[in-house]
DNA sequence: GTAGCGATGTATCGGGCCGATACATCGGGA
DNA sequence: TCCCGATGTATCGGCCCGATACATCGCTAC
């Protein structure tokens, strides 16, 4: 899942680690706080094994701080990489479904076209409503085998899973009516490039590919 | 964090693994679906080996299946495997305020003092507002960067975010005026057992335990 | 001026947890 | 009778995390 995530943001433009984790953190704050760089390191040596990444030492001439010694490694994608990304993007397996996988396949809808979204969204909301009815199966059938904390937990959680639904709903019946996904509490405006074609889905954008300057 | 949980339900009753199993997902059905059989079994070594838990063949008087071969095997807290879970339950790490670790904490929260539970709850609070503080930040300060989707998921977590709070002030405010946690949503009625005197809490109940049958 | 501190930066290690898989028995329906 | 689904125990490879180590840069405080 992380794979996706990071081809996803090198694929905007190359990177560092610790940038690479920054944006991770920005662009899936809701879906995990920081990732590791335990995490992270490791992943990067496994796609650049793969082929799907290479790194590359900073160009010197980009440099003022870190004179020699240990420099810092930059990222990029690559052909492979690219093809790689549209794979997974594309496919839904059952890891698709659960909180992280839904949560990065997500982030990247703007680059993902319709049919994908949705599909993606029904099941979604399918593992949802699974979840919601295992939990009002244990609120009605097993309630008085539980105590009074463990089903405010459970109560919880079904009003988690309601509203999970009812948001899938809106977001599933935007897709359908071809809106953009701006539904709600409207107080922050979408950028206008928006309505500029976006690669894949058409209208979607693309964040603005900050230039990857080391130093302004 | 399973560990406690684990202790926890063999606190009530004797069990093995596969009924652990089952029980584990009706208790803890909002945190975590189901647990592998992968953490599950090399859970309950390690605990045998800590001297929490003794493993025993389950007597054979009871056991109309399983002729012989490979028998199920009940798992029974030690002294020390108590000992260790009031422990576990009274002190608070890090990892007690994710959503796994606090999940689990609040389950048995009918075994812990009221002063623990507040500590508890409050920890979580304040570690719930953080996740929101940084949605906001990005969401005010990083919109134009991001497109409508990570913007739509952005928004649907500081709400999650929101609500949490709230749900977390409402219990806090009851644990302070000392009254049961069944607040909301009031179609569960809470078993008569209540009244009686509970171990720890003063008035929360334990689970009734079910007499370990195995077949009826 | 210089000492320290916080941000930037790369990297490894042990351990927890997951999904896939293997193996075995039992009851019941086709 | 035969197979399927539930019950049951167990291992393996792999992802991911927190802790830790190490090194540099820029700023502020003394």
């Amino acid at each position: 899942m992380l794979e996706l995530a990071i081809l996803g943001l090198l694929q905007e433009t190359p990177m560092h680690g610790y940038e690479l984790r920054k944006e991770l953190a920005t662009k899936l704050g809701t879906i995990r706080a920081a990732i590791s760089y335990g995490t992270l390191y490791p992943t990067l040596k496994r796609l650049k094994t793969a082929g799907f990444i290479t790194e590359s030492a900073s160009d010197p001439s980009m440099i003022p701080p870190m004179t020699s010694k240990r420099g810092r490694v930059v990222y990029k994608i690559t052909a492979d990489g690219k093809e790689r990304f549209a794979d997974l993007l594309a496919q839904a397996g059952p890891e698709t479904y659960d909180d992280a996988g839904f949560g990065v396949h997500f982030a990247f809808f703007s680059r993902t076209d319709r049919a994908t979204r949705l599909r993606i969204l029904e099941g979604r909301r399918r593992r949802i409503e699974e979840r919601r009815e295992g939990l009002r199966d244990v609120l009605s059938r097993a309630a008085g085998r539980l105590d009074a904390y463990t089903l405010e937990l459970q109560r919880h959680g079904l009003d988690a899973c309601e509203r999970e639904v009812r948001w899938l709903e809106e977001l599933i019946t935007n897709e359908r009516s071809g809106r953009a996904p701006a539904a709600s509490a409207g107080s922050f405006d979408i950028p206008a490039t928006e309505q500029s074609p976006a690669p894949v889905s058409g209208y979607a954008p693309l964040e603005k590919p900050r230039p990857h300057q080391d130093r302004p």
